[in-house]
DNA sequence: CTATATTTTTGACATATGTCAAGAATTGCA
DNA sequence: TGCAATTCTTGACATATGTCAAAAATATAG
């Protein structure tokens, strides 16, 4: 009983077969999010998988040839996924660039919100620092995010030189990220968020607009004082 | 062979029993920390950490009666060590507190920057999410260096309110440990750490310094046209 | 409807895991 | 040194896991 609410998993096409091999193809996936985010990766065995799907364990063999393979096109299933949101998030912003980024933040801390996202990422995390195709899905899925903070940083500071705007991406993109781990589902922080919401928007906003060229190399010039 | 690079784990004191007994209780957990963070948890099964430890399967269960039981210990004694951490780290500030808060930013930066921290952190928000032990344990970590911003935000910016404070507090520690997660130790963005480290510094100064009292109600109030 | 292609179950396998009891080995005190 | 308390190994147990082959069930084209 797989209940996802963000937008419906992207799935790479199945070549062949008949209508119901695509749904229990499907079905399995979806299936598979859910035990990932209810139970975490270690509790996501093939035969829980299964019994979620009403299903038998050796029917999964039957789609996937490995739970390796299983895992993979899981994680290519939600890196496409927030990859459509984030298009679809940032798609209707109107030419204010000012709105684009608060919009982009807010979407993303509503995001966090999730029990969804708020439970997903910290085991996407864990994957990613343990298996190499884990960290290169999840790796493209923030240079996505990236990209779209480093075009509206662009139209609102344009005397930003190329690596001051994505020392800047990187750095609201992080932070926004970082609340979700304080203030997201189920979180100590998790009242806080509306607060965290408009803080950020305002704290940020204002530093894009403020930040003068050549940010960059004065900062890596003083990072030695500065450090412990 | 565990190689911490935090400060030596804290362990709740052992009673009874020889000198070997306590050395090998640290050993174990020392050892457990080290496979959780160089494998996982999905993959710190009491047969690695005894094989790492030199010892039997059976003996780990001499010390600890399941491995529930060590798995408790063994969040108690990162939490603990972190606790001492935190201490030290703002333990010789000077009496200026703009330096005082650049340090603890710092401070917290570089430690992320190292394999420890940033491999075992997904690991505890995992487990956080599905077990209240660890939940709590990780809640306390955060609410004691939540506690040291509030008091150097109380320093910088005596006029805000206990409650402005408290979210700026939440805002910036939970941005910095964000940060931890685009670079830290092996992630994508790693390099950047040092510019990110004076821009986080930079940012959350001046942002500290020029908060208005009342910006919590504020924010608050222009929450609901920035929800998407 | 029939025949073929596809999906699903069944049942087993090798391996892995947490746990435990009994006995061997070690430690440290008298 | 002797002896009791403590530590450690051995070997087993029940259960769980990923995987697979063969048979059964289902779907679809002709």
């Amino acid at each position: 009983m797989p209940d996802l609410n963000f937008s419906v998993l992207r799935f790479v096409p199945r070549e062949g077969g008949y209508a119901r091999g695509q749904e229990g193809f499907e079905l399995i996936l979806k299936t598979a999010v859910s035990v990932l985010v209810e139970h975490g990766y270690k509790d996501m065995t093939l035969r829980r998988i299964a019994k979620e799907c009403g299903m038998k364990a050796g029917n999964i063999s039957y789609y996937f040839k490995s739970k390796d393979d299983l895992v993979r096109a899981l994680l290519q299933a939600i890196s496409g996924s927030y990859e459509a949101a984030i298009s679809e998030a940032t798609a209707g912003a109107g030419a204010d660039p000012e709105s684009k980024l608060t919009q982009l933040i807010s979407f993303i801390l509503q995001d966090g919100t999730t029990r969804q996202t708020s439970y997903l990422f910290p085991e996407l995390w864990s994957l990613a620092n343990h298996d190499p195709f884990a960290k290169q899905c999840v790796d493209e899925l923030y240079l996505r995010e990236h990209r779209r903070f480093d075009e509206i940083i662009g139209e609102l500071n344009p005397a930003l030189s190329a690596d001051d705007r994505s020392i800047l991406s990187t750095f609201i993109l992080s932070s926004i990220e970082g609340i979700g781990v304080f203030a997201g589902y189920g979180k100590y922080w998790q009242d806080a968020m509306p607060q965290l919401q408009a803080t950020a928007c305002r704290c940020f906003l204002e530093f894009v607009k403020s930040a003068k060229p050549g940010v960059d190399g004065t900062l890596s010039a003083s990072k030695l004082e500065l450090k412990p």
